[in-house]
DNA sequence: CTATCTGTGAAGATCCTGTTACCCGGCTGC
DNA sequence: GCAGCCGGGTAACAGGATCTTCACAGATAG
């Protein structure tokens, strides 16, 4: 169904700062001019991308574990029903960059595909490097966003979120935590302390939409709750909001003295929040 | 040396949805063919975008207080410096969104553009309507990748209702709110002093049409009642009106002086009093 | 005074989350 | 290639939190 064309090297791109050298990145494209995709497949090849060539009957969600930096697209190969794809691509997808590379078109058409939620739309025959290059604008105004974060390490509590180590550390005592875990506890401690709904971090980290039932975000909270408690025991960082989602705050868990059952006294400053357990008490 | 022209509505929105109509931007445009200002000024007008036309001469800084949604540009106006100012424009101004639209260009001019930091290149003569589908699309991707900006609290009386946290507060202290119940007080809130009709709420928050003898409203309005009553005993939040529904305004419970059994006076601004003689008439 | 409308309390249904166990695919070392 | 490990994702269950509904009492309007 797809085939992997080559693998260039692929940059890691732990770091925050914006290189200025252009990125390797992960494109498919999903054509059938095989003129022009060896061409640009020519091209790419020399600037390290790594590529794929998908088949026109390709799902979005299919295209979910491709981890793609973007997507480039003949809607002519699509048929009548390219609109819908697009469409369907763009709502399930809404992080992934689509750029179409069709033929003629007409203004209308063009609009309809802007509109829908393609972000780019270049007509053929059009040169390998124009395409390149808007691919890389897309791209480029993501990456920008993404990564606001100066690489400063977020300090909360007892621990520290370094970005560019992809781990965070209590006491110099690393956290180990996986991947997933590393950006769900950024996205959340970036996030100051707002309450994060379920379906937003979901769309952040998995880059497309929860479907219901989905327990993925539920887990690996409780993942993190487990390594950040093993090594802050005293602290509670992430807070659940029933029916909404969670929100980071660093709070020291409050030993109950015993001559005082009362509603313990709030840390003013860290703590407007909602402690319901507080509250219930 | 700018021109304000004209702002659109802009839906209050206070709940939690999340509008996919198209949002009135605040665009720049930066050209001088007038034909092309006056038709593209009429469209944009009609979609209720703030536009401005910016003198050739403008420094990047001095865009920076305008606040923009993008900026569109004609290379052309700018002469043989457009690539130095197109350059300082990106590199200063990274978060704005850049494009350029031009007379007739070289694949190479597009790809030096584009590749220094437009976020897009369309080439004139071209549809008004296309150009701002492209707006839109640069636009889109951005407030996609955006964190949720900082909405300013509501504060009435002692409460502060923090959107952001799904909560609201009495001196820092949590009300301790599910969902339907903030949902209910950020409505009645953000409603100003007005009445709100029950089937009306109950078309906002649940979002379809309330079947007679319904009293799940009721019951809400009780349960914040009883909790905003538990902090902050001293003011009353909700006033009902009978036969139509509720009405949010801060007023202090007036202690009653022994003189005095009468109605206690308003406090004149917030408080048209408990409309009991409009609701009769 | 009567017909409605609203306040109140509580029971039951429903939905949501915490938690655990398990499965799967990719990678590693042999 | 193959077994085993690891991270990620899914399924299932239990306990709670929340929502809905109901019944009845108190208010209100005509």
């Amino acid at each position: 169904m797809t085939e992997r064309v080559s693998a260039g090297k692929l940059s890691s791109a732990g770091g925050a700062v914006l290189e200025a050298t252009p990125v390797a990145l992960r494109v498919a494209i999903l054509d059938r001019d095989s003129g022009f995709l060896q061409v640009l497949d020519k091209r790419l090849e020399r600037l390290g991308w790594e590529r794929r060539v998908l088949a026109s009957s390709i799902s979005p969600q299919a295209i979910v574990p491709m981890r793609l930096s973007a997507v480039i697209v003949d809607l002519a190969v699509l048929g009548p029903s390219c609109w819908d794809w697009l469409e369907r691509v763009c709502v399930e997808l809404p992080e992934l960059p689509v750029v179409v590379c069709t033929g003629s078109s007409t203004v209308a058409q063009r609009v309809r595909g802007l509109r829908i939620g393609a972000d780019d739309w270049l007509t053929k025959p059009c040169h390998p490097e124009e395409l390149i290059a808007r691919v890389e604008a897309v791209v480029r105004r993501r990456r920008r966003l993404e990564s606001p974060q100066e690489s400063l390490p977020i300090h909360a509590g007892e621990v520290e979120i370094h970005h560019d180590q992809y781990q965070a550390f209590v006491e110099g005592l690393s956290l180990d935590l996986t991947r997933r875990e590393f950006e769900l506890i950024e996205l959340l401690a970036s996030s100051g302390g707002r309450v994060l709904e379920r379906e937003f971090i979901y769309q952040r980290l998995w880059g497309y939409s929860m479907v219901r039932g989905d327990r993925s975000v539920d887990v690996f909270v409780r993942k993190l709750r487990q390594k950040l408690e093993r090594v802050s025991p005293d602290w509670r960082y992430i807070h659940t909001h029933f029916g909404i989602g969670y929100r980071f705050a660093a709070e020291p868990l409050e030993p109950l003295e015993p001559g005082e059952p009362e509603l313990p006294a709030y840390d003013g400053i860290s703590t407007p929040s909602d402690e319901r357990d507080l509250a219930r008490a």
